[in-house]
DNA sequence: TTGACCTTGACTTTCTTTGACCAATACGCT
DNA sequence: AGCGTATTGGTCAAAGAAAGTCAAGGTCAA
Protein backbone atom coordinates (compact mmCIF):
# COMPACT_ATOMS: atom_id res chain seq x y z
CA UNK A 1 0.00 0.00 0.00
CA UNK A 2 1.09 3.08 -1.10
CA UNK A 3 1.84 5.64 2.15
CA UNK A 4 0.19 8.50 -0.18
CA UNK A 5 -3.13 6.12 -0.60
CA UNK A 6 -3.20 6.22 3.73
CA UNK A 7 -2.38 9.67 4.03
CA UNK A 8 -5.74 10.32 1.54
CA UNK A 9 -7.41 7.95 3.57
CA UNK A 10 -6.65 9.34 6.57
CA UNK A 11 -7.80 12.60 5.84
CA UNK A 12 -10.71 11.14 4.12
CA UNK A 13 -11.53 9.61 7.21
CA UNK A 14 -11.41 12.86 8.99
CA UNK A 15 -13.75 14.70 7.20
CA UNK A 16 -16.19 12.02 6.53
CA UNK A 17 -16.32 12.10 10.87
CA UNK A 18 -16.45 15.93 10.87
CA UNK A 19 -18.76 17.03 8.58
CA UNK A 20 -17.14 18.34 5.54
CA UNK A 21 -13.73 19.40 6.86
CA UNK A 22 -10.02 18.26 8.11
CA UNK A 23 -8.60 20.04 10.42
CA UNK A 24 -4.58 18.68 10.83
CA UNK A 25 -1.29 19.51 11.64
CA UNK A 26 1.50 18.91 9.10
CA UNK A 27 4.18 17.56 11.07
CA UNK A 28 1.75 15.86 13.59
CA UNK A 29 0.29 13.75 11.13
CA UNK A 30 3.34 12.74 9.53
CA UNK A 31 4.87 11.53 12.63
CA UNK A 32 1.48 9.34 13.41
CA UNK A 33 1.85 8.21 9.60
CA UNK A 34 5.73 7.28 9.46
CA UNK A 35 6.34 9.56 6.38
CA UNK A 36 8.39 13.19 5.65
CA UNK A 37 6.13 16.40 6.70
CA UNK A 38 6.39 17.14 2.42
CA UNK A 39 4.58 13.82 1.80
CA UNK A 40 1.47 15.59 3.14
CA UNK A 41 2.07 18.34 0.69
CA UNK A 42 1.93 15.90 -1.86
CA UNK A 43 -0.93 14.08 -1.51
CA UNK A 44 -2.77 17.67 -0.76
CA UNK A 45 -1.59 18.76 -4.48
CA UNK A 46 -2.37 15.77 -6.15
CA UNK A 47 -5.49 14.74 -4.73
CA UNK A 48 -7.93 17.67 -2.59
CA UNK A 49 -7.20 19.63 -5.27
CA UNK A 50 -10.56 21.90 -6.18
CA UNK A 51 -10.82 19.95 -9.39
CA UNK A 52 -11.29 17.22 -6.94
CA UNK A 53 -13.61 19.27 -4.79
CA UNK A 54 -11.49 20.58 -2.14
CA UNK A 55 -10.48 23.51 -0.72
CA UNK A 56 -7.57 24.07 1.11
CA UNK A 57 -6.58 26.85 3.67
CA UNK A 58 -3.47 26.88 5.84
CA UNK A 59 -1.28 28.88 8.27
CA UNK A 60 2.64 28.25 9.31
CA UNK A 61 3.58 28.73 12.49
CA UNK A 62 2.82 28.08 15.94
CA UNK A 63 -0.65 26.90 16.33
CA UNK A 64 -0.20 26.18 12.78
CA UNK A 65 -2.83 24.15 10.76
CA UNK A 66 -4.32 22.29 7.52
CA UNK A 67 -7.55 22.69 6.94
CA UNK A 68 -9.37 20.91 3.61
CA UNK A 69 -12.77 21.37 2.99
CA UNK A 70 -15.31 19.27 0.88
CA UNK A 71 -17.07 21.37 -1.22
CA UNK A 72 -19.86 19.74 -2.14
CA UNK A 73 -21.37 21.69 0.70
CA UNK A 74 -24.65 22.44 -0.74
CA UNK A 75 -25.45 18.77 -1.76
CA UNK A 76 -24.05 17.59 1.87
CA UNK A 77 -25.90 19.96 3.67
CA UNK A 78 -29.08 19.12 1.57
CA UNK A 79 -28.74 15.86 2.38
CA UNK A 80 -28.11 16.43 5.90
CA UNK A 81 -31.34 18.10 5.90
CA UNK A 82 -33.25 15.41 4.62
CA UNK A 83 -32.02 12.93 7.20
CA UNK A 84 -32.26 15.01 10.33
CA UNK A 85 -36.10 15.60 8.55
CA UNK A 86 -37.09 12.29 8.83
CA UNK A 87 -38.09 11.12 12.66
CA UNK A 88 -39.37 7.17 13.67
CA UNK A 89 -40.93 7.13 10.90
CA UNK A 90 -41.37 7.24 7.20
CA UNK A 91 -43.78 5.70 4.80
CA UNK A 92 -43.65 4.67 1.29
CA UNK A 93 -45.64 8.14 0.32
CA UNK A 94 -43.11 10.50 2.01
CA UNK A 95 -40.06 8.39 0.95
CA UNK A 96 -41.07 8.22 -2.46
CA UNK A 97 -42.08 11.94 -2.49
CA UNK A 98 -38.45 13.17 -1.16
CA UNK A 99 -36.69 10.54 -3.92
CA UNK A 100 -38.32 12.64 -6.90
CA UNK A 101 -37.55 15.60 -4.79
CA UNK A 102 -34.04 14.58 -4.66
CA UNK A 103 -34.20 13.35 -8.25
CA UNK A 104 -35.47 16.95 -9.67
CA UNK A 105 -32.91 18.61 -7.76
CA UNK A 106 -30.30 16.60 -9.29
CA UNK A 107 -28.80 15.08 -5.96
CA UNK A 108 -29.64 11.96 -7.23
CA UNK A 109 -29.84 9.86 -10.47
CA UNK A 110 -32.55 7.97 -11.80
CA UNK A 111 -30.71 4.58 -10.88
CA UNK A 112 -29.91 5.42 -7.20
CA UNK A 113 -33.87 6.59 -7.28
CA UNK A 114 -35.25 4.03 -8.21
CA UNK A 115 -32.37 1.79 -6.30
CA UNK A 116 -33.41 3.77 -2.79
CA UNK A 117 -37.09 3.72 -3.95
CA UNK A 118 -36.94 -0.42 -4.01
CA UNK A 119 -35.34 -0.56 -0.85
CA UNK A 120 -38.48 1.71 0.60
CA UNK A 121 -41.33 -1.00 -1.34
CA UNK A 122 -43.93 -2.42 0.62
CA UNK A 123 -42.90 -5.98 -0.32
CA UNK A 124 -39.73 -5.84 1.37
CA UNK A 125 -41.67 -5.02 4.75
CA UNK A 126 -44.48 -8.10 3.77
CA UNK A 127 -43.25 -10.52 6.19
CA UNK A 128 -43.02 -8.10 9.65
CA UNK A 129 -46.06 -6.54 11.86
CA UNK A 130 -47.30 -3.43 10.70
CA UNK A 131 -46.11 -1.65 13.57
CA UNK A 132 -42.50 -2.26 12.72
CA UNK A 133 -42.41 -0.75 8.95
CA UNK A 134 -41.96 2.42 9.13
CA UNK A 135 -39.32 2.74 11.81
CA UNK A 136 -37.32 -0.37 9.85
CA UNK A 137 -38.11 1.92 6.79
CA UNK A 138 -36.78 5.69 8.16
CA UNK A 139 -34.03 3.99 9.59
CA UNK A 140 -32.72 2.04 6.00
CA UNK A 141 -33.37 5.91 4.02
CA UNK A 142 -31.32 7.50 6.88
CA UNK A 143 -28.19 4.54 6.55
CA UNK A 144 -28.81 5.05 2.41
CA UNK A 145 -28.62 8.92 2.49
CA UNK A 146 -25.70 9.46 4.56
CA UNK A 147 -24.03 7.26 1.69
CA UNK A 148 -24.47 10.10 -0.27
CA UNK A 149 -22.37 12.69 1.51
CA UNK A 150 -19.52 11.99 -0.14
CA UNK B 1 4.67 -23.79 -25.09
CA UNK B 2 4.90 -19.91 -26.56
CA UNK B 3 5.57 -17.46 -23.62
CA UNK B 4 3.01 -15.09 -24.28
CA UNK B 5 0.46 -18.20 -23.85
CA UNK B 6 2.01 -18.61 -20.36
CA UNK B 7 1.66 -15.15 -19.42
CA UNK B 8 -1.86 -15.65 -20.86
CA UNK B 9 -3.13 -18.27 -19.46
CA UNK B 10 -1.65 -17.12 -15.62
CA UNK B 11 -3.89 -14.30 -16.22
CA UNK B 12 -6.59 -15.99 -16.80
CA UNK B 13 -6.25 -18.68 -13.94
CA UNK B 14 -6.24 -15.11 -11.62
CA UNK B 15 -9.03 -14.12 -13.34
CA UNK B 16 -10.91 -17.15 -12.48
CA UNK B 17 -9.72 -17.64 -9.21
CA UNK B 18 -10.48 -14.24 -8.23
CA UNK B 19 -14.21 -13.42 -9.57
CA UNK B 20 -13.56 -11.69 -12.95
CA UNK B 21 -10.81 -9.31 -12.08
CA UNK B 22 -6.96 -10.03 -11.66
CA UNK B 23 -4.25 -6.74 -10.20
CA UNK B 24 -1.15 -7.85 -11.11
CA UNK B 25 2.61 -5.48 -10.88
CA UNK B 26 3.85 -6.08 -14.63
CA UNK B 27 7.78 -6.45 -13.35
CA UNK B 28 6.60 -8.79 -10.68
CA UNK B 29 4.90 -10.95 -13.08
CA UNK B 30 7.62 -10.85 -15.60
CA UNK B 31 10.14 -12.11 -12.89
CA UNK B 32 7.96 -15.05 -12.22
CA UNK B 33 7.82 -16.26 -15.38
CA UNK B 34 10.71 -15.23 -16.30
CA UNK B 35 10.13 -12.46 -19.33
CA UNK B 36 11.10 -9.34 -20.08
CA UNK B 37 8.18 -6.97 -18.72
CA UNK B 38 6.80 -5.50 -21.95
CA UNK B 39 5.98 -8.81 -22.80
CA UNK B 40 3.54 -8.30 -20.39
CA UNK B 41 2.02 -5.31 -22.29
CA UNK B 42 2.12 -7.65 -25.60
CA UNK B 43 0.08 -9.77 -24.54
CA UNK B 44 -1.94 -7.40 -22.58
CA UNK B 45 -2.86 -5.74 -25.85
CA UNK B 46 -3.16 -8.50 -27.99
CA UNK B 47 -5.58 -10.75 -25.87
CA UNK B 48 -6.87 -8.94 -22.88
CA UNK B 49 -8.94 -6.05 -25.18
CA UNK B 50 -12.26 -4.57 -25.33
CA UNK B 51 -12.99 -6.91 -28.08
CA UNK B 52 -12.26 -9.61 -26.33
CA UNK B 53 -14.07 -8.69 -23.32
CA UNK B 54 -11.84 -7.04 -20.86
CA UNK B 55 -10.92 -4.22 -19.39
CA UNK B 56 -7.59 -2.91 -18.47
CA UNK B 57 -6.89 -0.20 -16.10
CA UNK B 58 -3.10 0.65 -14.87
CA UNK B 59 -0.90 3.29 -12.94
CA UNK B 60 2.75 4.22 -13.09
CA UNK B 61 4.95 5.00 -10.69
CA UNK B 62 5.61 3.55 -7.06
CA UNK B 63 2.83 1.06 -6.02
CA UNK B 64 1.70 0.60 -9.85
CA UNK B 65 -0.74 -2.19 -11.48
CA UNK B 66 -1.95 -3.49 -14.04
CA UNK B 67 -5.87 -4.40 -13.32
CA UNK B 68 -7.79 -6.39 -16.16
CA UNK B 69 -11.14 -7.06 -15.45
CA UNK B 70 -13.66 -9.69 -17.77
CA UNK B 71 -16.79 -7.45 -18.75
CA UNK B 72 -19.84 -9.77 -17.36
CA UNK B 73 -22.27 -9.72 -20.20
CA UNK B 74 -24.92 -11.92 -18.25
CA UNK B 75 -25.13 -9.45 -15.73
CA UNK B 76 -28.44 -9.94 -15.48
CA UNK B 77 -28.32 -13.79 -15.42
CA UNK B 78 -25.62 -13.57 -12.46
CA UNK B 79 -27.90 -10.92 -10.73
CA UNK B 80 -31.03 -13.20 -11.28
CA UNK B 81 -28.70 -15.93 -9.82
CA UNK B 82 -27.73 -13.91 -6.95
CA UNK B 83 -31.61 -12.94 -6.07
CA UNK B 84 -32.29 -16.57 -6.33
CA UNK B 85 -29.76 -17.80 -3.63
CA UNK B 86 -30.99 -15.86 -1.31
CA UNK B 87 -33.82 -17.28 0.97
CA UNK B 88 -35.86 -15.86 3.39
CA UNK B 89 -33.07 -14.66 5.39
CA UNK B 90 -29.62 -12.67 5.30
CA UNK B 91 -27.49 -11.64 7.86
CA UNK B 92 -25.69 -8.41 7.26
CA UNK B 93 -22.34 -10.59 6.94
CA UNK B 94 -23.63 -12.16 4.49
CA UNK B 95 -25.12 -9.21 2.34
CA UNK B 96 -21.52 -8.09 2.37
CA UNK B 97 -19.63 -11.02 0.98
CA UNK B 98 -22.39 -10.78 -1.90
CA UNK B 99 -21.81 -7.23 -2.52
CA UNK B 100 -17.73 -7.47 -2.45
CA UNK B 101 -18.42 -10.52 -4.71
CA UNK B 102 -20.35 -7.88 -7.45
CA UNK B 103 -17.84 -5.48 -6.56
CA UNK B 104 -15.34 -7.64 -7.53
CA UNK B 105 -16.71 -9.14 -10.90
CA UNK B 106 -17.67 -5.44 -12.02
CA UNK B 107 -21.59 -5.77 -11.62
CA UNK B 108 -22.27 -2.66 -9.11
CA UNK B 109 -20.02 0.35 -8.79
CA UNK B 110 -18.67 1.12 -5.57
CA UNK B 111 -21.26 3.84 -4.61
CA UNK B 112 -23.99 1.43 -5.22
CA UNK B 113 -22.36 -0.86 -3.26
CA UNK B 114 -21.98 1.43 -0.45
CA UNK B 115 -25.48 2.31 -0.53
CA UNK B 116 -26.84 -1.12 -0.73
CA UNK B 117 -24.65 -1.76 1.92
CA UNK B 118 -25.94 0.87 4.38
CA UNK B 119 -29.52 -0.60 3.71
CA UNK B 120 -27.95 -3.58 5.17
CA UNK B 121 -26.26 -2.21 8.26
CA UNK B 122 -27.51 -3.16 11.49
CA UNK B 123 -28.38 0.23 12.63
CA UNK B 124 -31.37 0.02 10.28
CA UNK B 125 -32.63 -2.95 11.85
CA UNK B 126 -31.75 -2.17 15.40
CA UNK B 127 -35.25 -1.23 16.81
CA UNK B 128 -37.19 -4.45 15.19
CA UNK B 129 -37.11 -7.91 17.38
CA UNK B 130 -34.36 -10.05 16.33
CA UNK B 131 -35.91 -12.72 14.87
CA UNK B 132 -37.41 -9.91 12.09
CA UNK B 133 -34.62 -8.28 10.85
CA UNK B 134 -32.70 -11.18 8.87
CA UNK B 135 -35.69 -11.32 6.84
CA UNK B 136 -36.49 -7.76 6.32
CA UNK B 137 -33.21 -7.30 5.09
CA UNK B 138 -33.31 -10.26 2.79
CA UNK B 139 -36.46 -8.93 1.29
CA UNK B 140 -35.03 -5.75 0.80
CA UNK B 141 -32.20 -6.61 -0.97
CA UNK B 142 -33.96 -8.77 -3.11
CA UNK B 143 -35.62 -5.84 -4.06
CA UNK B 144 -32.98 -3.48 -4.66
CA UNK B 145 -30.98 -6.19 -6.35
CA UNK B 146 -34.08 -6.50 -9.00
CA UNK B 147 -33.47 -2.78 -10.21
CA UNK B 148 -30.08 -3.75 -11.17
CA UNK B 149 -31.30 -6.11 -13.90
CA UNK B 150 -32.22 -2.92 -16.64
C1' DT C 1 9.48 -17.72 -48.47
C1' DT C 2 6.69 -14.78 -46.57
C1' DG C 3 3.46 -12.72 -43.54
C1' DA C 4 1.61 -12.90 -39.08
C1' DC C 5 2.71 -13.39 -34.68
C1' DC C 6 6.24 -13.25 -30.82
C1' DT C 7 10.35 -11.64 -28.12
C1' DT C 8 13.51 -8.35 -26.49
C1' DG C 9 15.52 -4.20 -24.73
C1' DA C 10 16.41 0.72 -24.99
C1' DC C 11 14.11 4.69 -24.07
C1' DT C 12 9.92 7.46 -22.28
C1' DT C 13 6.32 8.86 -19.20
C1' DT C 14 3.98 9.00 -14.97
C1' DC C 15 3.60 8.86 -10.16
C1' DT C 16 5.85 8.63 -5.46
C1' DT C 17 9.19 9.49 -1.85
C1' DT C 18 12.60 12.12 0.40
C1' DG C 19 15.28 15.91 2.05
C1' DA C 20 17.39 20.38 1.95
C1' DC C 21 16.17 24.86 2.18
C1' DC C 22 12.54 28.75 2.44
C1' DA C 23 8.67 31.58 4.52
C1' DA C 24 5.28 32.84 7.80
C1' DT C 25 3.56 33.20 12.41
C1' DA C 26 3.56 33.30 17.47
C1' DC C 27 5.76 34.33 21.69
C1' DG C 28 8.70 36.07 24.97
C1' DC C 29 12.15 39.36 26.21
C1' DT C 30 13.96 44.08 26.37
C1' DA D 1 7.11 48.59 19.99
C1' DG D 2 10.99 45.95 18.30
C1' DC D 3 13.67 42.01 18.00
C1' DG D 4 15.11 37.18 18.28
C1' DT D 5 13.82 32.59 18.26
C1' DA D 6 10.97 28.59 18.19
C1' DT D 7 7.36 26.58 15.72
C1' DT D 8 5.03 25.57 11.91
C1' DG D 9 3.84 24.84 7.07
C1' DG D 10 5.65 25.50 1.73
C1' DT D 11 8.61 24.59 -2.37
C1' DC D 12 11.35 22.34 -5.31
C1' DA D 13 14.38 19.28 -7.33
C1' DA D 14 16.48 14.81 -7.35
C1' DA D 15 16.08 10.01 -6.93
C1' DG D 16 13.21 5.96 -7.08
C1' DA D 17 9.56 2.93 -8.67
C1' DA D 18 6.59 1.44 -11.68
C1' DA D 19 4.24 0.98 -16.28
C1' DG D 20 4.14 2.36 -21.59
C1' DT D 21 6.07 2.62 -26.33
C1' DC D 22 8.38 1.33 -30.22
C1' DA D 23 11.23 -0.61 -33.44
C1' DA D 24 14.29 -4.22 -34.63
C1' DG D 25 14.82 -8.88 -35.06
C1' DG D 26 13.18 -13.93 -34.44
C1' DT D 27 9.94 -17.94 -35.32
C1' DC D 28 6.85 -20.73 -37.60
C1' DA D 29 3.20 -22.47 -40.25
C1' DA D 30 0.85 -22.05 -44.69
Amino acid sequence: MRISDLVARYINDIIDEQDGAAEIRRNELATTLGCVPSQINYVITSRFTPEHGYIVESRRGGGGYIRITRINTTRSGAIMHIVNSIGKSLDKAAAEVMLNNMLDRGMIDSRTARLMAAAMGERAYADIPQHYRDAVRAAVFKNMLLTLIE
